[in-house]
Formats: C-alpha cells, sequence, structure tokens
RNA sequence: CGGGGUAUGGCGCAGCCUGGUAGCGCACCUGCUUUGGGAGCAGGGGGUCGUAGGUUCGAAUCCUGCUGCCCCGACCA
C-alpha cells in the first residue's frame, strides 16, 4: 500500500477526554474515530488491525472444529422472552419497536438465536458435536462506557455456542476452546493468563477468562506462587487460617462520636484495624435483611455474598430505612451484637476475639467483643475478597493479585438453555435429550485495545507483528528530489510486496522527522529507511520499533529483517 | 440513576468574573526559503460561541430550562 493513497491522520496532541494510553493512543494514530458515547469508527488503519485478529482467531476456530455462520444483530423479542432473559437482561439490551409494533432487540449475544438455530437444524446425534461460531457486531447498552473501545457498547466479538449430546462431549470441547484461546492470544502476542471466574448471569456450571495482564485493566486476578492457580478476585477462594483466642478484654461500650467509618474508628480507638469487624446489612431472601460480617480490613465479594442462599440475590443493600428498622441507628454505628436477624460471618471474622464492632446505637461502639460469650455463634462462609498474602485455596503458595483485561471468556452452559427453549434431540435409543451447550467469546476490538496496553511508550503503539496494521514501511529520504532514492525505494517496494509483506510504502512528500513520527505513533514493527548516504554502497538503514539504535544493512538482506 | 465538571473553527485551549467589532497554538490552503527527527517567513480560508428562552440599547459573557460529553459513585458500619 503506497501511504498518499491511503488515508493517515495523525495528531500530536492527545484528546482531552480520553483516559487510557490505549484510548489516547488509537485516537492520536487514527485507528478510531468516535461518533457518539460508546460507539467509534475503525479507521482504515485501525480496521487492519481488527482484520488481523479477526484473521487469527478465525484460523484457530477453523482448527479446533469450528464452523462459521453469521446471525442478524437484530433479534425478535420472542425468542428472548421464552429463554426469559428478555426480563432478566434488564437495560443493558436495547430494545427497539418496528413499524408493525412488534418488538426487538439488538443482540449483546446470541444464545437464544443459536439455539433457535440448534433446535431446527440438529434432528441427530450423529449431526453433533458441532461447534458454530461468528465474527459480528454486538450491541450493549453499558451504563457508563469508557476507555475508548476497551468498554464500549458497540464492539465487535467472536462467539462460538457447542452443541452435545452429553456432558463427557461438551467438556471435551470446552477444553478444546481452551486450548484454541490459548493459541489465539499466543500468536497475537499477547502477555494473558485464563482464570478461573464466576459464570455471572449467562448461567451454566463452569467457566473461564482470559486476560490480558496490564495495570489499567478492570478486573482483579488472583494467582498462587507455588503452582498454577490462577482465578478472577470475585471467584477466589478466601482461606481463613486464624484460630479463635480465649477472650482476655470484657464487653464494653465506648462512646464514638462522630464515628461512622473503619478509618475513623481505628483512629478514635487507636486499635488496629485488624482488631474491628465491619457489619453489612443486606437483603435477605427469606429475612427482610441479613449482616454480612467481614474483619475492618478486608472487603466484601459480592458475588460471593449474592450466591448465599440466604441472600437475595442480585445483591441489594439495605437502605437507610431499613437498617434503622433492623438495629435502630444509622448505618456508621452497626454491629452484630443483640441483632436478631440472620448474622453471616466470614470465616476471619469469625475467628477474631476481643474485637471492637458497632454497638447499634449513634456514637457508640463496643470494645472486646467476643463470639459465643457475648453473642451467638454466627454463620460462617466466605464473604470477602483475597488479598495479596493469603494462602491459595489449593494449598501451595500464596496469593498475588494482578489486573487482568478480560479479553475472551468460555462457558460450560449445560442444559440451561435447552431447557428453556425446548432443544432436545434422539439419542442412539431414541430418547429425547436436552443438548448440553458451551459458549465462547473473544472480544476482538477489545483484544486491539489491549494489545497497545500491554505494548506503547512515549512515541505510540508498538504492534506484535502479528497485529500491526502494516508488518512494515519503507520510508525514502527526500525522494521526490532523488531519483536514486525513488528508484531504489520503489524498487525495494516491489520486492516486499512480491514476497507478500505487508509492507506500507511512505510516499508521502514529507520531512523524515514528521515520517517517522508518523510510523512510530502507528507503531509499525519494522521500518526501512532508503537515502542517498547508504544506496550508493547498496544498502539501507533498519530500525525495529522496540530498539534504540538503527543498524546498516545491504538492500539484499532487507527481507531477512521480517523473520 | 445520584454527585461534580464541561460545551467557543477539524483538534487543544484563552476570552466569561467586571456585557460593547470572537482570539491563540496545532492542522488546512497559497507563495518563497528550508530539507535525516514533528521547519521558517509572508499571505489566506474556516466559528449560528451546544440549544431554547429571558434580562439588556447591546449577551460567548448575566439568569432559567433542555441536550450532549467527561469524571466520580456499595466498599459504609
Amino acid at each position: 500500500m503506497r501511504a498518499s493513497q491511503f488515508h493517515i491522520s495523525t495528531s500530536k496532541e492527545t484528546p482531552a477526554d480520553a483516559e487510557v494510553v490505549s484510548h489516547q493512543l488509537m485516537l492520536r494514530a487514527g485507528l478510531i474515530r468516535r461518533l457518539a458515547s460508546g460507539l467509534y469508527s475503525w479507521m482504515p488503519m485501525g480496521l487492519r488491525v481488527i482484520r488481523k485478529i479477526e484473521a487469527i482467531v478465525r484460523e484457530e476456530m477453523d482448527r479446533a472444529g469450528g464452523v462459521e455462520l453469521i446471525m442478524p444483530a437484530v433479534h425478535p423479542a420472542e425468542l428472548w422472552q421464552e429463554s426469559g432473559r428478555w426480563q432478566k437482561y434488564g437495560p443493558e439490551l436495547l430494545r427497539l419497536t418496528d413499524r408493525h409494533d412488534r418488538e426487538y432487540c439488538v443482540g449483546p449475544t446470541h444464545e437464544e438465536v443459536i439455539t433457535d438455530i440448534a433446535r431446527r437444524e440438529l434432528r441427530s446425534y450423529r449431526q453433533m458435536p458441532v461447534n458454530f461460531y461468528q465474527i459480528q457486531t454486538k450491541f450493549r447498552d453499558e451504563i457508563r462506557p469508557r476507555f475508548g473501545v476497551m468498554r464500549s457498547r458497540e464492539f465487535i466479538m467472536k462467539d462460538a455456542y457447542s452443541f452435545h449430546l452429553s456432558e463427557e462431549s461438551l467438556l471435551q470441547t470446552f477444553d478444546d476452546m481452551h486450548n484454541a484461546y490459548c493459541a489465539v492470544f499466543d500468536r497475537v502476542g499477547l502477555e494473558y493468563r485464563p482464570v478461573e471466574a464466576d459464570s455471572g448471569s449467562i448461567g451454566g456450571a463452569k467457566s473461564r477468562e482470559f486476560h490480558v495482564i496490564a495495570d489499567s485493566g478492570e478486573d482483579a486476578l488472583a494467582y498462587s506462587t507455588g503452582d498454577d492457580f490462577a482465578a478472577n478476585v470475585e471467584k477466589a477462594e478466601a482461606i481463613s487460617t486464624a484460630t479463635r483466642q480465649t477472650p482476655t478484654a470484657k464487653m464494653e461500650s465506648v462512646d464514638t462520636p462522630k464515628v461512622h467509618t473503619i478509618d475513623q474508628l481505628t483512629e478514635a480507638l487507636k486499635v488496629d484495624v485488624t482488631k474491628t469487624i465491619k457489619t453489612l446489612l443486606v437483603k435477605g431472601a427469606e429475612a427482610p435483611v441479613v449482616a454480612l460480617i467481614i474483619r475492618g480490613d478486608h472487603q466484601l465479594n459480592e458475588i460471593k455474598a449474592e450466591h448465599i442462599d440466604a441472600v437475595l440475590a442480585p445483591l441489594t443493600f439495605a437502605d437507610a430505612k431499613d437498617i434503622q428498622a433492623a438495629a435502630n441507628c444509622d448505618a456508621g454505628s452497626l454491629g452484630p451484637v443483640g441483632l436478631t436477624i440472620p448474622v453471616i460471618a466470614d470465616g476471619d471474622a469469625a475467628a477474631m476475639s476481643d474485637f471492637v464492632c458497632g454497638a447499634n446505637e449513634n456514637g457508640k461502639h463496643l470494645q472486646g467483643v467476643n463470639w459465643a460469650r457475648d453473642l451467638p455463634e454466627p454463620i460462617v462462609a466466605d464473604l470477602r475478597n483475597v488479598v495479596d498474602g493469603d494462602p491459595s485455596p489449593t494449598g501451595t503458595g500464596e496469593i498475588k493479585i494482578v489486573r487482568g483485561i478480560e479479553v475472551g471468556h468460555i462457558f460450560q452452559l449445560g442444559t440451561t438453555y435447552s431447557e428453556s427453549m425446548k432443544a432436545a434431540i434422539p439419542d442412539e435409543n431414541g430418547e429425547m435429550q436436552n443438548m448440553h451447550m458451551g459458549c465462547y467469546g473473544i472480544g476482538i476490538t477489545r483484544t486491539a485495545a489491549a494489545a497497545i496496553e500491554q505494548n506503547n511508550d512515549d512515541k505510540g503503539i508498538i504492534w506484535p507483528d502479528a497485529i500491526a496494521p502494516f508488518t512494515a514501511v519503507i520510508s525514502p529520504i527526500h525522494m521526490a528530489k532523488s531519483e536514486t532514492v525513488k528508484a531504489a525505494a520503489e524498487a525495494l517496494y516491489k520486492t516486499m510486496k512480491d514476497a507478500g509483506v505487508d509492507v506500507l510504502f511512505d510516499d508521502r512528500p514529507l520531512r523524515p522527522g514528521v515520517m517517522f513520527a508518523d510510523m512510530e505513533l502507528i507503531g509499525i514493527p519494522h521500518r526501512f529507511v532508503v537515502s542517498e548516504k547508504h544506496i550508493a554502497n547498496n544498502q539501507l538503514e533498519y530500525k525495529g520499533r522496540r530498539e534504540s539504535e538503527a543498524e546498516i544493512i545491504d538492500i539484499g538482506d532487507a527481507l531477512g529483517k521480517l523473520g
């Protein structure tokens, strides 16, 4: 491609509203343009990246036995009503009405449509297992789109859905997909980690997320230093190793005016934060409210809390009125002593002795509190987020926390959708069986953003070769003034094109500094500079995007630099 | 949804407090000079100042409504 025939649109200035580096660089390099909140156009330079990621995904899906199809972006409401998600999905589902007053939604995911296809198309167990996939635009009406294409409303996703007669077959495909995803992210050239995850609203038994490791990631991941355990913090089990000590203090009330937070409490009473507990009231499944108890320095894990039977799902915090009714005080003075509602304590909180908590009376706290002696034993459950240094749930090593960007997610759905949508098939004995299902997603556009988060410097993007918009650029110095340079650059361009290299010929009549700055910002991995200086020796200058110094090579050796 | 901020040429911003001919940098166009790391000089084009109303002789500026965009938002016992 000749740069003069392409569209290159770079900017020196960083747009004011871009927060994260990938968003800033994508805008500056002219890869994307914003149309409205959470809606982006992919400009020619950016689209090349997307197409390369798609090609890798497609190859690996095909290799793993996937078959590609494409489904409509707009879905009739009836299908979603049948699965029950028309109600459950909430405001993230963009709903539309057509001229006949029929209701539709813009698909945020395609379980319903593919299940409808499966129940119509699959008539014999001999047709299974089968794994359909598509690469297509999705729409989710996010509350707060941000970080450019990292969390946009419209985005491109590869979604695959597999159908099986048996669970064993599903497990086999789930493993195959796990391996295919590893192959995809290996080829794209990212540092990533598969982690155990909660399956969330899609439902089903087991799921695994693929995260690109980056400090700007929205998810916290826990991994073990001792083995290959890795899980989303939402899912990672917290192991309590503490054992309760014998009480030494007697319970007494202390005045704590204006103390509403744990920080204020530790300051006022000069007590270590690990001797305090916090009490959170949430709506219960049966009781109106339930008390959740965690140590002062720990954080509630909402996902874990929501999975407890006594807790109402989705997790809802008690409001001021509920708190008054249950404890006769404000939220800042809550404690478990004397409560008549169910009290569920995290393992570490249940192992505490002589602790400090709210007195259920504004302006007062209790100290020297002990379970069993001053209040009943709580129900014990895992309620908190794991933290750095926790023992690994596998028993070897300790937990470390890193941040990640979720670029892939694979689920074992089981028979959730085949039951609600009646997708059954006769087995070898002619008996109808609900199909077992798996689903597997890769965020194509998000993968591009994640790659930039992980690969950039003060000059711009540094694309991994596999997904760079162009693998190499030829930058001639003052070609307009030198027939020699022009001839050599044209010849090199032809050689590279003939060799199948995805090369950009920067034939724009620009000063060298401008050309270099543009190509570094865009992040082309390999640069070949053709100039009068070296052409006489049949040489040119090569520089890798990550290298600080250029080297002089023979023109004939240029192709060798591209591996 | 709640809180905060913001809206002036393609991009980044000043002007607003204290009402009186809309300005700067980048980008763009023309010419000359320059030419290996985002050139210099000269000239030029482009803006209903988000929108609707109000106050006023006069509104980008003051007031009110609406809209867009950005940031923050259980973490609290």
